[in-house]
Parts: structure tokens; sequence; C-alpha cells
DNA sequence: GCAGTGCTCGTTTTT
DNA sequence: CGAGCACTGC
């Protein structure tokens, strides 16, 4: 691509500090991957020096798509790249390697952070799990009086504002801060014993590393060339991380656009950005206005909505682009006819030629994807949701990533919590408690402790038993660590611990089958790791799975419509984008509409879902809307009537686009009795509520194999009438009336 | 020790 | 409405 004569400006300057404010749509990829490349081909500089910061995975991945594309060399997979290639990836990832290579290489003792070589990263629910532990047995506090989540809420807070553990105590107001105080230290004291960190941490400890000079020194004589994008999105450890590694050398070349700051919820500071030119005086600012992506249309109607706010840099979006049609404005009676219509429209849209995947459906709260997913499955139109309940959340791969972090670090307790009576061996709550006593006290690894069992007085003679059967098979599994790589070492385990037959029990052969996919999708995307150093694997792969997240898997294969919240949506670009549930109360969201500066955010929000757009935009709004277990009716979205009514048509609702709700609405007013059937194509299979079966009696006869969604599969027994005796595989036998029991004939 | 049941409570947005 | 949780009865 040929850059104009701002971008060529912004890749030609290389020396000293740089702000691009790039406007949405703008060819931001493009320059800076030809910064890389001016860099590197004409300039001279080696790869190894260039330092690339991205605000996702996947940015972080097609920017070293780009820049291997126009070095003529492989893609490396991670950055790990040991090779003669800049160092491209997020914050995050960027931290890991830092915290891990500098651990590696001093003695942790001297620097000091609270955290050894092989440390484990926490998710939410561990961090919560350590939370509810702490509030519960060491305060002895009510946890309705104070929620992990809250605590954790303002733990988090505190660590994004770079106040530790210590100094909270001079953040004391209220009361529960006291008990935050309190509680924010015994957890810094946990995650250490556990040699844990949480996600805040990879950004405090890395921080806390570069603190120490002849630490800082090494990085910043390795990467003398710094490049971050989504500026306005930086918080403040991310910004005094930048700031160390800037302060030699002072390349710095920063990428962003303070209308699309959409994360100070998280501790995102617009303020780095905007106050770029005040940290580095000699700064050259160049400003990206013209946009390549979207109609004349769009870009008007977004800018008349970004207008509207008072704070940030001044510069408006162009573009050169056709004028495009109108926005088309959706005004539903309610929320199922709005996703029916949406639906239509797709489905209409590809009668005409068009693809699924030409198609971005966009909300404010992940719940909202909902109704979208069964208007898009009555219609038979396939779709793939990102985000919402991620795959690493699901309990199965909990379960084998907890043995996995065990076996990677014995003081892991939260994992050896997990998995130590899962499947079930007689371990029950009492034992576990004993032995995390034990080690509270002790401060010994569980390794330790259960290969010394027999010294737990406290433990009945079965108890201890029962966890030396699972330390045999634990020590087996370290070993076996050792010498197979982490694929391999994830199917081992599931053969040890008898991981299928502990699903294929009590659940649904559908239920199952999906845990045993999902295992197999977890072995697939181990096997990335295959012929590395075994240890090394495991350890690697551990990493990736605590850093990647759902939008980050790549998924081309196939024509489907994408669902996805406006915030995830940054960086994308579709040609025909909805942009739902425009209503005061939903979007914005109710907690934003008394604060200036929320409300300010979610303008921006809404800025970033409109740019979204190439071609066509949508624009919906439900007049009603089922909401918490009743109907709610919103007002219209203030952020429509900013709009230039000019740039808008009215959607006519005819009878064709609210064909089809009926049949769902009709199955809903049952109610009640639901069973869950899965939906072929999409990769999350959802529940739908289906009416009562009404099977054909007479097709049924004894000796007959049928299948049951919650039982499994069975042989009918016996027949009298409607009333069948079926003998489950594995649910023993069951009476139920074969014409309205949901039964499949094999 | 564990499954099953009834209860409560809740909802932004994510690396 | 539904996930998660405490409680109860084996």
């Amino acid at each position: 691509m040929q850059l104009n004569p701002k971008q060529e400006e912004a890749k030609n300057k290389i020396e000293g500090p740089l702000l691009i404010i790039a406007g949405a749509g703008s060819g931001k990829t493009a320059t800076l991957s030809q910064r890389v490349n001016y860099m590197i081909k004409e300039k001279g500089i080696v790869p190894p020096s260039v330092m690339m910061v991205t605000f996702t995975n996947k940015a972080a991945s097609e920017m070293r798509e780009r820049v291997a594309k126009t070095l003529g060399v492989e893609t490396p997979r991670s950055i790990y790249s040991r090779g003669n290639f800049p160092l491209i990836g997020t914050f995050h990832s960027i931290g890991i390697f830092i915290l891990k290579e500098v651990l590696n290489n001093f003695d942790s003792e001297e620097l000091a952070i609270g955290l050894k070589k092989d440390f484990v990263i926490y998710d939410e629910s561990d961090k919560l799990s350590v939370l509810k532990g702490i509030i519960k047995n060491e305060l002895h506090l009510n946890e309705k009086e104070y929620p992990a989540r809250q605590i954790a809420f303002y733990i988090s807070n505190a660590k994004n504002a770079l106040i530790s553990a210590k100094a909270y105590e001079a953040e004391i107001d209220s009361s529960i801060k006291e008990v935050v105080f309190k509680t924010y230290l015994k957890y810094e004291e946990n995650l250490r014993q556990n040699n844990a960190l949480d996600f805040d941490d990879i950004l405090v400890k890395t921080l806390g590393l570069l603190r120490i000079p002849k630490i800082l020194d090494i990085y910043q004589e390795r990467y003398k060339y710094l490049m971050v994008d989504e500026y306005q999105d930086t918080n403040a450890p991310q910004y005094e991380i930048v700031k160390l590694l800037a302060a030699k050398y002072r390349n710095l070349a920063v990428v962003g656009d303070d209308s699309q700051s959409i994360y100070s919820w998280r501790g995102a500071d617009m303020r780095n950005i905007i106050n770029f030119r005040k940290d580095y005086t000699d700064a050259l600012i160049i400003k990206l206005e013209q946009n390549y992506r979207s109609t004349k249309t769009i870009i008007s109607g977004a800018n008349s909505v970004i207008k509207n706010n008072n704070s940030g840099i001044k510069k408006e979006l162009w573009t050169d682009n056709n004028t495009g049609d109108k926005i088309n404005y959706i005004e539903a009676p309610d929320d199922k006819t709005e996703a029916s219509i949406i639906a239509g429209i797709i489905r209409d849209g590809t009668e005409d030629g068009g693809q699924y995947a030409d198609n971005l459906l966009l909300y404010r709260t992940n719940a909202q994807s909902r109704q979208l997913e069964e208007a898009l499955m009555i219609k038979n139109i396939p779709y793939r949701v990102i985000g919402g309940q991620k795959f690493y959340d699901r309990k199965e791969i909990k379960d084998l990533l907890g043995y996995l972090r065990v076996i990677h670090n014995s003081n892991d307790a939260v994992s050896m919590k997990r998995i130590i009576n899962v499947p079930t061996r007689k371990i029950g709550a009492k034992s576990i408690e004993i032995l995390d006593n034990y080690k509270l006290n002790f401060e010994l690894p569980y390794l330790q402790i259960i290969e010394n069992i027999d010294e737990v007085e406290e433990l009945r003679p079965a108890a201890r038993l029962s966890i030396k059967v699972f330390g045999e098979i634990y020590n087996t599994l370290r070993e076996q660590s050792n010498k197979i790589v982490v694929s391999e070492l994830i199917s081992h385990l599931v053969k040890a611990v008898q991981y299928e037959e502990y699903i294929t029990d009590g659940l649904s052969t559908d239920e199952a089958q999906s845990k045993k996919e999902n295992i197999e999708e977890l072995i697939t995307v181990a096997s990335q790791y295959n012929g590395m150093d075994p240890r090394e694997s495991l350890a690697q792969f551990l990493e990736e799975v605590a850093l990647i997240t759902d939008m980050d898997t790549k998924d081309e294969r196939e024509d489907y419509v994408t669902l996805m919240t406006i915030h995830t949506s940054k960086g994308l670009e579709q040609t025909r984008v909805f942009l739902t549930g425009l209503e005061d109360g939903i979007f914005p969201s109710f907690r934003s509409v008394g604060d200036v500066n929320a409300l300010e955010e979610e303008r921006r929000l809404m800025y970033v879902g409109m740019t979204r757009a190439r071609e066509e935009l949508y624009i919906s709004r439900a007049k009603e809307r089922f909401h918490f277990g009743d109907y709610v009716r919103n007002p219209e979205s203030r952020f429509m009537k900013e709009i230039d009514t000019q740039l808008i048509e009215n959607y006519a609702i005819t009878e064709k686009s609210l064909g089809g709700t009926s049949i769902f609405s009709s199955v809903s007013s049952l109610g009640g009795t639901s069973d869950g059937f899965s939906f072929g194509g999409a990769s999350t299979a959802k529940k739908v509520v289906k009416p009562l079966a009404n099977n054909d009696v007479s097709i049924f006869s004894m000796g007959d194999k049928v299948a049951h969604p919650k039982f499994g599969n069975g042989i009918i027994t016996s027949l009298t009438g409607e009333l069948a005796e079926i003998a489950f595989s594995s649910n023993g036998i069951k009476k139920m009336n074969i014409r309205i029991a949901p039964v499949r004939k094999l």
C-alpha cells in the first residue's frame, strides 16, 4: 500500500519521540508495519532492538505476520522468537517475557519482588477463591457484607494506581477500605507463598524489576526503538514501564486516538496520550485524519456524535470514499423483534449473494448476545460469539489446566485445591482444610506434605490413604512432565485420573460429548509445542493459556456472522455492522448516565462502534426489552439523537421482517420445561426453549436403542402404551411417557 | 462425602 | 431468567 504524505512522515521519523494521532480507519497498521520495515531495511537497525507493544494478542500476531512478510522470514508464533526479529507483544506478554528472563538469570532473593521462577498466573476466579478464603477463614468476616468481588475490585484499582498493600493504609477512609487493606495484605502474602501473580501484578512486578537500575539498563540497551499502539488506553504501570524503557534513548513512537479511549474503568488514563507533548516537549506530532474505511455518511454520522464530547485532542476524520447508503435505524417493538429483523436482513443479504462473514453484530453487554443468537438459530444462520463464556473458563478445561499447573508449580494451592478431589477420590473438604493449614503453618509445598502424609496426625487413616493414592498419580505425572511434551502429558493425565469416565458419569451424552471435544481442542492447542523440551513446552503452554482470550483464536475456515461487544470490536472493521440496543440504560449504561466522564467514555464507545462499518451501518433499539425477569421500557439512546437526522433512514418494519418471530414466541410462552438441544454449525452450542415432544409412539418398540438429552443412550426394556421403561447405560432404568419425553430413536 | 433442592442475588466493558 | 451457593438428607 502506498502511504499518504502524513503516513510517510510518520514512517520516516525514527529517532526521537513521535506521537501519531491515528483516527479510525486511517491506515495505522499499514503505517506501523512499513515503519518497522523502513527501520530495518533502510536504516540498518537490527530487528531485535525493536520493541512493539500492541493492545491484543491478535493485533500482535497480525503485526508479526506483516513484519515477517516484509522481512522475508517465517512468522514467529510467539514472542519467544529467538531469531533476528523484533519483540512484538502486548504489555502483559512482554511483561511475562521480562519476568521469566530476569528470574532465570538473577537470584530472586536479591530482586526482592516476591516472585521466583516457575510462577503461575492466577485468573479472575482463582483470585476470587483466594479472596473468599481470606475473608471467611482468616478475617472471619461475613462474605455477604464484604463480597470478594467488591474487594477484588478495590485491590485491582489500587494495583492499577500503583498503590501497594502497605501503602493502602493511607487510603483508608471508610470501613470497607479498612477491610480491603487487611485483605490486600493477606492476599499479597498468599500470592507470594503460592509463587503466583494475578493479572495486574504482571505489570506491577515488571515495573518493579525495571526500577532496578542494572535490570533497566539491560532492557534499555537491548530495545532502543520502542513503539506503543493504543496509547490512549495505557494505565499507570504501563505508562511507567514505557517511560523507563524510553528514558535513555528516547526513540519512542506512540500511536493512538483519544476519541477511542474506552478502558478507563480498567485504569487506563487518556491523559497519557493528551500529555505526551508535555512529557516529551520535542515530540513530533502527526495526525492521520483521512479515513480509508467507511462511506462519507458513516464518517459524518460518527463525527456528529463525537463532537458532543468536550475533552480530547482536536481533529476531524474525513474520507474520499463514496457517500454510500444512509444509516438504517431500526426501532423494534421489543428485543425479540429487534433480533429477528436483524437476522432477516442478514439472511436477505446472503440471498443476494453476500457472505455471512460480511456481518458484524455489536452490543454493549455480553448478556445481549442471547437474543441475537436465538434469532440467528431460528433462521439457521451460522454465527460465532467472541468473548462471553470463554473456552478456558469451562470446568473440564480448568480442571485439566489445574493439574498442569500443580505439575508445573507444586506451591500452587488454588489449583491443588481445585483438582485434589476431581474426579472424586474421597478427599473431602475437611481433609483439604487440614492440608491447607499444614501448608500455611509449615510453609511447605504440597508435594512434600503429600510425601510425608503419615506425619499429618489430624487426618484419619482413610483420608491419608486417599491422599497417598493421589500422591502416586501426582508423582507419576510430574515425572512424565520431564519426558513428554505437554500435549502428550494432557492425554496421559486424562487417562491417569480417569477424567473421561468422570465426565461420562452423571452427564448427558450431549454434554459429555461436548466436554470431550473441548479436551480434544485443548490437546490440539497444546500440540503447537510438540518438539520442544518437555518442561519448556509445559511452561509456555501455561503462559499462553493464561494470557489468551477468545478473540485471539483465529478461525478463518467458515462463513459465519460474528457477534461481540463493542469494546472487543476496537481495531476491527466489517462491510455491514449492526449496533444494537441503543437505549438509555443499556447504551449508555445506566451506571454512566449520572457521570459526565463516564458518559463521554460511552460516547467514545459509540464512536468506535460506528466507525467499524465500511459500507452499511444499522443501528437498532427495542422499545420494550425483557431484562431482569420482567419487561422494561427504556427511552431511545441519547446518542441516537446526536446523529444528524439527514443521515438516517428509518427502517420499515414489514410483515416479512417480522416473519420468524411467531414460531419462537409461541415456544417461549410455554416457559418452564426446557430441554437443551445443540445447534450445529456454531461453535458455542446454546440452549433453546423447546416445547414438550409429541412423539409418534408407534415407531418405538421393545429393544429399540434410544437417546435422551439428560440420561444418554439406553434400550427400551418394556413398553405399555405410551409408558416405557428404558435402561440407560449410565443412568439406570427410568420410567417415562415416551410420547412427551425428549427421546429420539437411534 | 455428595447429590439434590431451594434460595438468593445479580449485570457493563477485558489484558 | 439463570448461575452460584448454602442447606439438607442420605
